[in-house]
DNA sequence: GCAGCGTCGTTGCACGCGCAAGGAGTCGAC
DNA sequence: GTCGACTCCTTGCGCGTGCAACGACGCTGC
């Protein structure tokens, strides 16, 4: 008796074919898709995805205008990455920072008339890319089923540290 | 008659709500999985996500060696990344690199015996981690379905240039 | 043999990012 | 008022990566 050999251990030391489809496959859409589409961006639009997600998060915030520290939050880059990030953006003309009234510690990412237009430009072509690399495979009902999936993950990895 | 300003359009210039949840999550689950999953292999083992990645292809292939390009692949890396990252491994005598007696221009990226050991020693941590904070969210049968959806998605984001 | 062309891996360079440290400002306790 | 602890953003630095260029080699046709 007893457990000679543990012959069905409870935690398999490798994935079957099954969860390596399942979570290598993920692996490589990003890669894929997220590869694909800064490409596409930048060809078109001489514009990074990452100087996208910024002009679409600002020009979808009320008065065109957000905090840099949620502005970094909502694109999951580090402060001093987005500090760099508007300041090639404001060289470019694409946004400008202002001060904050009510925290003078604080600094506005604001949309300038020539970001507004890029991201006019741009959206049409990412969009385009999200729908033609991704969307497109699915149907409405298999879009809500992903979107439950990843409702169900982040939560618990949102904070690596509790747990 | 005519169109007018077109109520419809076939392509609406935005993504609905859940478009949105699905795109955008599977960007959100995969930025903060891939740092969950790099920050706790590198405070168990001292080896980075990617260093991991190499070993585990290398383990995986016949002979515990791989071809450097065909290995770069594998990882979704440049070539020029992959020399210098094996050249890190090398460094730490996890790899070695060894000639192809068939094509004198190849190299060989060879796993030690250190490499391996290092590998053993992560397996379980990242395999803890991938099922904490994936595979467990899902049944058997919904893997099935995630994986599937990535069979869908792949074939069309492989190659961008064509079409 | 030996061109010519393609492939394999490496190197110079520049870029984007995170971490740690720092200045400036805010807030609360006393 | 002012002291200490905190937050916000910026800066110095190092790291990992991709692109373009390069040398070495293989392959084909002549």
């Amino acid at each position: 008796m007893a457990t000679p050999t543990q012959p069905i251990p409870a935690e398999p030391a490798k994935l079957d074919a099954r969860e390596v489809r399942a979570w290598r496959g993920l692996m490589r859409v990003h890669a894929t898709l997220s590869k694909a589409l800064d490409a596409e961006l930048e060809a078109a639009h001489d514009l990074p995805l990452t100087s996208y997600e910024v002009l679409m998060h600002v020009a979808d915030a009320e008065g065109e205008r957000m905090r840099m520290c949620e502005l970094a939050e909502s694109i999951l880059l580090s402060r001093s990455g987005l500090t760099r990030l508007i300041d090639r953006l404001e060289r470019d003309g694409l946004v400008c920072r202002t001060t904050c009234s009510s925290d003078a510690r604080g600094a506005f990412a604001c949309l300038t008339p020539a970001g507004r237009a890029k991201l006019d430009a741009a959206r049409a072509t990412h969009l385009a890319g999200v729908r033609r690399l991704f969307l497109q495979h699915f149907g409405p009902e298999e879009q809500e089923v992903l979107a439950s999936f990843w409702e169900r993950v982040l939560p618990g990895a949102a904070s690596t540290h509790c747990r």
